[in-house]
RNA sequence: GCGAUCGUAGCUCAGUUGGUUAGAGCGCCGGUUUGUGGUACCGGAGGUCGGGAGUUCAAGCCUCCUCGGUCGCCCCA
């Protein structure tokens, strides 16, 4: 008889277990009592969608449509994509559902995205990110709320330390052109002093020079116009206003003026919480404000701004979480009392408290066995003058050992 | 797509210049000891040494190919 093959995993997803497990969630949980103090209201937006969505999100970026997405025909054959991130369908959601009529809306989410990359330390293929975005305001005072909210949460998290916010303005269209010709005159003029990556990226991409990791390109990049001087005077007086605003909510940052986005629907800000901890993959969460995505989809006029996070990198930065435990732990050392060890399971659970069992294997291993889970209270449960006797050790003088014990003596 | 590096038990790893029947710790199962008691002892199950081909009297170890993990480049919505 030939031997089964276990399919394998695919490549660049995640099953997670334990500590990873634990992080993960304490990330979505933080990120969902946080995000309710700032009135944002959960939302849920498909997986997939149709592939215009997202293609029509990232315009003329071919490579990323045609070679990072997870595309496919269905039956009908329609061409979907797994979402490779959540702004598009939301624009795409905020349009179609109407949603027009709650602006402005304050929206949050998180979930799986999925793109096509070669996996390494915290990019994968499965991929997950929590989310905000405001959608349907215009005013410098959006942008900042969601700095000052992106701020508490990684406070919150613990994660602040040695994470840094990086902020940029890529100012309105006008100021936005004429900054992008200025950068293509610059790198044109300096074109030898360039990588051939650069000299490719100058066709296609010349913004993504300023963030070149190649050393020949540090000399022509330092010299490279910042947008300051080419900012109207609303893009600066609208940058002002964000960065008042942090500041008076107490949220430190940095100007990176070499902070770019490569789609045109960008405007103003454009920020970064960075940090050396991860490797390679610096940015921890990122976002800004996309005043002309909505409108490149078909709708209306509508000034969003929003950011997302990475949940595996958050969890990567995570102190150790304390390991996942019950509150009680029984032994039974005695196979006889095995009705009394479910009544008291049920007896505990029923009071809120929780509560595991181990009633296999020798029983004479079983206390040994208890010893090793980090519960609170461990409950050995042995046979006494033909009686169930209840015996209680707390790890430390711990409130609940009290509460176990009141609801044990119920049982007779 | 490109590069570096690593693949030995469920997990973490050892394995000499190529040389008998591939080991340890943890975990799992059974037994001994103790008996308001955690760290002890004995035993057991568990391996196509990632896979394939080659060199050799002989390959976990050397060569080539291949698959997979990790990290980096490219890309980064």
């Amino acid at each position: 008889m030939a031997k089964i093959e276990t399919p394998r995993p695919i490549r660049g997803t995640q099953d997670m277990l334990g500590d990873t497990a634990d992080r993960f969630a304490h990330v979505v949980e933080t990120f969902d009592r946080v995000r309710k103090l700032y009135g944002f209201r959960r939302i849920e937006v498909p997986v997939f969608e149709s592939t215009a969505v997202f293609s029509r999100s990232l315009g003329e970026s071919t490579d990323v449509v045609s070679k990072e997405m997870y595309s496919f025909d269905d039956r009908g054959g329609d061409s979907l994509t797994l979402r490779p991130e959540f702004t598009a369908g939301i624009a795409r959601a905020y349009i179609t559902e109407g949603w027009q009529q709650f602006a402005p809306l304050k929206v949050a989410t998180h979930g799986p995205l999925f793109r096509y990359e070669r996996p390494q330390k915290g990019r994968y293929r499965q991929f997950h990110q929590i989310d905000a975005e405001i959608l349907g305001a215009s005013e410098p005072l959006a942008d900042a709320e969601l700095l000052v909210f992106a701020d508490h949460l990684l406070r919150e998290l613990g994660v602040s330390e040695g994470v840094t916010l990086t902020l940029n303005t890529l100012g309105d269209a006008a100021s936005r052109d004429a900054w992008r010709a200025a950068l293509v005159a610059h790198f044109e003029g300096h074109r030898d002093g360039l990588s051939e990556d650069s000299i490719d990226r100058l066709a296609r991409n010349p913004l993504r020079i300023l963030d070149s990791k190649d050393p020949r390109d540090q000399a022509v990049v330092a010299t490279a116009p910042d947008i300051d001087a080419y900012l109207t005077d609303e893009a600066q007086a609208f940058f002002g206003k964000v960065t008042d605003g942090l500041a008076a909510a107490g949220v430190a940052w940095t100007r990176n003026a070499r902070l770019v986005r490569g789609l045109d629907y960008y405007r103003h800000t454009a920020f970064e919480f960075v940090t050396d901890r991860l490797g390679a993959q610096g940015t921890v969460l990122g976002g800004g404000r996309y005043d002309g995505l909505i409108e490149n989809m078909g709708g209306p006029h509508t000034p969003a701004v929003g950011w997302a996070a990475g949940i595996e990198r958050l969890a990567m930065l995570l102190d150790a979480p304390a390991p996942f435990a019950p509150t009680v732990i029984i032994a039974l050392e005695n196979d006889s009392l095995l009705s009394f060890g479910q009544k008291a399971l049920a007896a505990l659970r029923g009071a809120g408290i929780s509560a595991e069992m181990i009633a296999t294997g020798s029983p004479r291993k079983r206390y040994d066995k208890a010893v090793k889970v980090p519960a609170k209270v461990l409950v050995s449960i042995t046979l006494a003058d033909d009686k169930p006797v209840a015996n209680l050790r707390s790890s430390e003088d711990v409130p609940e050992h009290a509460q176990v014990r009141a609801v044990l003596e119920t049982l007779g």
